[in-house]
DNA sequence: TACTGATAATCAGCATACTGATCAATATTG
DNA sequence: CAATATTGATCAGTATGCTGATTATCAGTA
């Protein structure tokens, strides 16, 4: 009797307490992602292309920056750094990505694209623009270059909350993309 | 002398191909909840709880439809229904929730939150509301309500496209949320 | 130069997320 | 009723993502 009583507070204190998933700002965020990324797989995989998200950046950006290490490729996409170990694993693996250790400094790999990096990544590029556009087809023009706006703000507001934040690629002559 | 010939033109074409990454819907969508997961995790722990933000969802959704199956869990919250097998398992190991085979259905599994779980809930909820908060800390009180509905409505549209859409509770004279 | 602290990469361990398969039980249909 | 299809839960396997630790190396300093 006790304890129902003490249930049935509870509740309906809960009622009032927990909020709609929809109000969730946290809730939408994974929803967005959720689908952004099943979008990404359909279009990468029907155009017959075998490319996860991560995947995608890390390529893109080690064409961009050849010879980057890890911790500079994980900082320039906003990943976690042991992430990036297992991705660069699997581009390699796939012969996507040759990684050697670095002359000027033995802890670092340093990170080059291969022809046949180079040969999926402009192949399977228009694909992703396309998967892109995809995940704002609910929103009009001017919607979706708000949404973006506006998740560029909150994020550049959170940036360092995370534990794999931005960070601007550092060296100055840094890299042109042909060798 | 051919090879590096064709690789500066392919260079030359990825410049143009591959769009920054602060233009990108999914890279955007991935880092806004990669920083929400993370400030759902700091206020939660700071808080002296131990919840994931799905393990959260699932016990507020079961809270308010006790005795709700594994699927219509996940369509309730938008999750994979293997994902959530783990999650079940994780929360009555924490003694949160209990399971039990269904007598209506012997093959569904009945959901119920335990006093232990609703204690939890309660605490834990103003805390989840604050970390909520702290996402869109970067905008204004407008821009924040234009961000969830935006998300709200690109959702909308892309609901299907992923393995976990969101599905309503289909039952008619359910449950209420009191024994 | 020996010492101290920082850094690049990796690893172990845990928790999502997904695809595709299997198993048991239920629903549907000829 | 029997055959078939569907459904709820789980599992195997793969890939993120994270925390915290370890190892090798580098950089700065007493």
């Amino acid at each position: 009797m006790l304890i129902i009583s003490i249930r049935v507070k509870l509740a309906l204190v809960l009622e009032n307490l927990v909020k709609d998933n929809d109000d969730m700002p946290g809730h939408l965020a994974r929803r967005f992602q959720q689908i952004a990324v099943a979008v990404f797989h359909a279009e990468v995989e029907q155009a017959g292309y075998d490319l996860t998200p991560v995947q995608y950046a890390a390529l893109a950006a080690i064409s961009t920056n050849p010879g980057i290490d890890q911790v500079t490729l994980a900082g320039l996409i906003a990943y976690d750094r042991t992430t990036i170990t297992g991705v660069v694993d699997r581009l390699v693996q796939k012969g996507l990505l040759v990684r050697n250790a670095s002359t000027r400094d033995r802890r670092a790999r340093e990170l080059q694209i291969t022809d046949e990096g180079r040969k999926t990544l402009s192949g399977v590029a228009p694909v992703v623009e396309a998967a892109q556009e995809l995940m704002l087809r609910g929103l009009t023009a001017a919607e979706g270059d708000e949404l973006l706006r506006l998740l560029r703000k909150a994020i550049a507001a959170g940036n360092e909350l995370s534990r794999a934040p931005l960070r601007e690629v550092p060296e100055a002559g840094k890299s042109k993309p042909v060798t």
